[in-house]
DNA sequence: GACTCAATTCTAACAGCGTTAGATAATTTA
DNA sequence: TAAATTATCTAACGCTGTTAGAATTGAGTC
């Protein structure tokens, strides 16, 4: 049912994605913190009050701004899924690619982790953002799933390791862009390779 | 070299101790969204300024609740450890008692995340404050890399055991809090238990 | 008891934040 | 050209953390 898009409309999704440049280059030089509203709305040569008219909060900015990131995650997992031949590569090319992605982009992952655990709070992003934001992220991490199960397991059980590497991956990437705990001479790729490897053996065998 | 606190010191600390538990409180109620550092001082029975006597910022505040928050899980981890008869045991009941305390503490979570995260940032803490919490924090988990090297394994790889228990409990408590990601009928506590019964049978057989 | 000096708290303000109402400018439509 | 809609700005509100400087309190001394 969706109509081909007007010159009007074009032109306003075009400065919708103007100020969304903007608020990715505040981010990224003056991380999240930084990314005011109103640096993003002078970066992007607009006023602050004038961002409201393309945007419905800040908040929403920064959602659409993830939104776009979680879509380009679900490009990287896919594309190193797809060089692969069998499914024990498939889990292992998607869980690797998901925590590189967010080991070459921190900022990213600073967003994720303020919109994901303030979202829910007061009134933050409404229902459908947030769900949208939810299954983007679980589109991402689908095929670890999918190649689960053709390793045999259950969907419940298939869920289950999707679940886990995702928790692990972000507990590392954590550990990672923080430094809090010495990691003595461990590197976190090398952990979440060997975690991946792990799980790979213990599904093969079950 | 410490000599005993004299009264004046004592009637100060008490004082610290009430905007403490003042900052308890309102993170209690309001989140961390809503403890300002006005909210703190009014629940006080303070002004705003007033705190700046007893505290060098709104952080230094936080940081310290952190601080005790830390020394609470140290002592329920130990506990917990200290109700086992082996190594095994000690690794599980190590590994739980951490991923209890936050399930049961959401907002000391939270403080975590934050501090943890944006810690380092501008001038965040300083670096005296900023490495006591991460010690605090490791002695905490200690445990963990206790067990593995009772159970054979060599100081590197118990140091990396410790901190995939902690990557996989922090992944894992994420999930637990925010609910991102349909956890398809598996709980996060059953997780973190198979997680670690997994490390340990799997240190059992080197 | 009055004086002093330090410890403690308050008042008032600053600059920054997200957000909103209402006026204004720019553009499209009739 | 006139009207109407779209887009942006100005100005303000109430909030935030923080600071300077004045006022208050409290203890120790003459």
């Amino acid at each position: 049912m969706q109509m081909r898009e007007s010159r009007k409309e074009a032109v306003s999704r075009h400065k919708r994605e103007l100020i969304l440049d903007a608020a990715r280059s505040v981010f990224a030089e003056e991380g999240l913190e930084g990314a005011s509203l109103r640096a993003i709305a002078t970066r992007a040569g607009y006023t602050p009050a004038a961002l409201y008219f393309h945007f419905e909060s800040k908040e929403a900015i920064y959602a659409e701004v993830l939104r776009q990131s979680l879509a380009s995650l679900g490009d990287a997992v896919s594309a190193d899924v797809a060089t692969t031949r069998s499914a024990r590569q498939r889990l292992h090319a998607a869980g690797m690619a998901f925590f590189r992605y967010y080991a070459d982009h921190p900022r990213d992952l600073d967003l994720g982790f303020y919109l994901f655990r303030g979202g829910m709070k007061p009134a933050g992003l409404g229902h459908d953002r947030d769900h949208e934001l939810n299954a983007a992220l679980e589109a991402a991490l689908h095929p670890i799933a999918e190649a689960s199960e053709a390793l045999g397991a259950s969907r419940q059980k298939a869920n289950t390791v999707m679940v886990d590497c995702f928790a692990h991956a972000t507990g590392l990437l954590l550990l990672l862009h923080t430094g809090r705990i010495r990691m003595f001479g461990a590197s976190a790729p090398d952990l979440m390779d060997a975690y991946l490897r792990d799980k790979i053996a213990q599904l093969g065998k079950e």
